[in-house]
Order: C-alpha cells, then structure tokens, then sequence
DNA sequence: CGCGGGTTTGATGATGCTCAAGCCCGGTGG
DNA sequence: CCACCGGGCTTGAGCATCATCAAACCCGCG
C-alpha cells in the first residue's frame, strides 16, 4: 500500500530515504477507502486531508450560484488531491472533492506534513518540483481557456491525457474544459469527420 | 536598488539572512532597465531571466494563431515576471514578457539561482510560499474563467486588484480576463447604472 | 423488464465576438 | 495657437459560438 507512495516519492528527490525516513512517511499517512461518491471533502469545511491516490479517480469541483458543477480537477493512480488553499490556510473551501471510482488512498493532515517535512527535510524537494510541474500545466490550462475555441480545448487535451478521458464520462471531461456536455458531443461527431 | 528586494525576501522568510547572505543576493541579481514596448523575452526563445520588479509595469501574453494577444500575467512593484516553465526547463517559450511601462527590474539567471539558493538554504522557503500564493491565485483565476459571466469576473478582479486597473488601460484587462475591450467597454457601463 | 446514467440530437436563444466607425484627449510639430 | 495624429475608449449592427431546454436513445445491471 505504501510502497507506490515511497517509490513516488524517491523519484522526485535527489537523496535517497533511509529506511527510519519510509518508516516516518508510512506513519504520516494513514490509508483510506473512499467510495465512489463520497466526499472527500465538502465546500464549507476546511480541507484536512491532502490525499495521494494508490487506486481510484476523484475530481475536484465548485458548484456555482445556479447549481452548475464545474470541475477544476481530475486525478487518478499517482496524483493528489486536495484544495490546497483550504489544507494550508485552514480557511473554509469553496470546493468538493469526491471519489469517482472507489478509491484507495493515503491521506495526511497538514499538521502530520508540516512535522513530516521538519523531519525529513530532503521531501521539500518534493515539494519543489510538484509545485513547478503544477504551475506549468496551470499556466497551460488558463492560457489554453482563453485562446482556444471548444474543439481545440479538446483535442489537445485528449491528446495530451488518454487516461483521463477513459476513466471519466464525457460530461466530466466537457466540464473540467469549461464546455458543455451537448457541446462536447458536437464536437467529437465533427472531429470524427476528418 | 537591492533593498527592496532584500527586505521582500525577508518578509517570506522565518530565519533572518545574514549580512554575507544579502552580498551574495546583491550580486545574483542584477539591475535592469527595461524601456516601455521592450521585451524581457519573446516567443521562441528560453526565458532567461526571471525578474523582480522594483519600479514599473510588464504583462505576459501569447498570442494566437490569428495575431490576437491573450495577456496571461499582469505584473507592478514586488512582483516577479518571467514564463517559468521555459525557465526552469530551458524550453522554448510560448510567450512574451516586456514592459508596459519603463521599469527598473532586478534580474537573476536560472543558474545563478540555483547556486544562490544552494547557498542560502532559507531561500527554499521563499520558493515555498510563492509557489502556494501563486497556486492559491490561479485556481481562483482559472475556475472563475468558467463559472463567471464576463461581468462579475470584471467586478471582482477590479475589487481585488484596484492597483492592476490603475495601471494598465482597459483592452489588456480585457484581455486578462478572457473577453475583448469592447465587452469590458460595455461591461463597465451596465455596472455604472447600479 | 425497467431503471439510471450517460450520450446524442434538435430547436432556440444569449452571451460575447467581429468589424467598422466615431470620439476623446494628450502630445507633436508647423 | 491650431492641426493633426495615435492610442485608447465607445457605440452600433450583424454574427458565431456555445448554452439551454427538451426529448429520445443507448446500454449495462439489478
């Protein structure tokens, strides 16, 4: 269970972990089932958990004034979840994260990872370089929403993530592009065309 | 020159820098002027340069396969411009960062950071809180694109940026916020009738 | 068999874009 | 001192893209 984890881990940072270092990491996160549907957290509460996906699929979401979903993230096998704003600051979210598959994963409380962190201070690399590879795909993202039209938004993103549009329905994958489902459905039947 | 930026750092930083850590910050980071129209980088070339900005206005922005502009970052005083990812990955970039205004600008090479903060391991923590306050930032800007009209993105950007607003005219904070001036232009009238 | 979730299709309409023209204003030069 | 120019802002008319709403369809599953 927590060997993907330690191996994840290892492969971002440049000086290996002791034995007593995967031991610390073992004890900080504990494992938790979350079934498809179930919150992980709900907008209004604090996000306590920052949450490493061993099996599964979650998404991240707001639900706007009309009711709307509108999905921000999408994260399968080696991704986290969390609203990151809510962990750190203990401020209440404006987000949900919910289990789309029943997942495994490995949660920590953000007081377990300050302490983690103190401990083993060769993990703020991690910390480091998941935040660069997070600011560029961000960066992509935003720059994409403003300057490409729906059927572009899509393709490139299919091209880019097959995994994602296999694991997620169409109306997920229509949202987190910031299209609507009957758009998206368009869209594909005229790409089929070519 | 240097102090605005020694007393920036230390602002982000718990453990006080010594005196040999500012002389080593001085010397990293060179002074620049950088003329209004001027760029810091242009598409296609490697970013060299992130800058930090003691006086002066500069904006970031791609431009797509019509020749539209899509300002991406809006940058003034105590702010840091560059496109991280060609930075950091030495690729080619997307983008275009020059200057709106005349700016006097403190630059550091992607090499000399890596050594500074080799050298000044409290520097790590800086990074750190940065990448959490742009983090926190984009996922406001990006989930705001989708779920907000093109009016209340204008009043709430114009709510927690009054300063942006002031210094920059319109047709660029149009185009930060994903629709064209005339929009905004009509957008700004419907809000003076309330 | 029927139900729920997902997808498709069509008709209609809103939001925001494009293109084109005019205006305002500060700066420059005759 | 005035004419002109450029940059920015506004306004209008027509239009494209995409959203909305409603209905039908498809299919795996209890």
């Amino acid at each position: 269970m927590h060997d993907l984890l330690i191996k994840y881990i290892s492969s971002y940072i440049s000086t290996p972990l002791t034995n007593t270092d995967k031991e610390l990491i073992k004890e900080a996160f504990e494992p938790k089932k979350i079934r498809k549907k179930q919150y992980l957290l709900q907008a209004g509460e604090v996000c306590k958990y920052t949450a490493f996906i061993v099996k599964g699929a979650m998404r991240q979401y707001s639900v706007d004034s009309k009711g709307t979903e509108h999905i921000v993230g999408l994260f399968i096998e080696n991704w986290w979840a969390a609203d990151r704003e809510s962990y750190v600051m203990l401020t209440p979210s404006n987000y949900n994260v919910d289990a789309w598959e029943d997942t495994d994963a490995l949660v920590i409380t953000r007081a377990d990872q300050v302490n983690l962190f103190n401990s083993i201070p060769a993990l703020n690399e991690l910390s480091l370089r998941l935040d660069e590879r997070h600011a560029f795909a961000t960066q992509k993202r935003l720059n994409d929403l403003v300057s490409l039209p729906a059927e572009k938004r899509y393709s490139q993103f299919a091209n880019a993530h097959p995994e994602l549009v296999q694991r997620f329905p169409q109306h997920i994958i229509a949202s987190y592009l910031g299209i609507t489902k009957e758009t998206l459905s368009r869209v594909r039947k005229q790409m089929l065309k070519k």
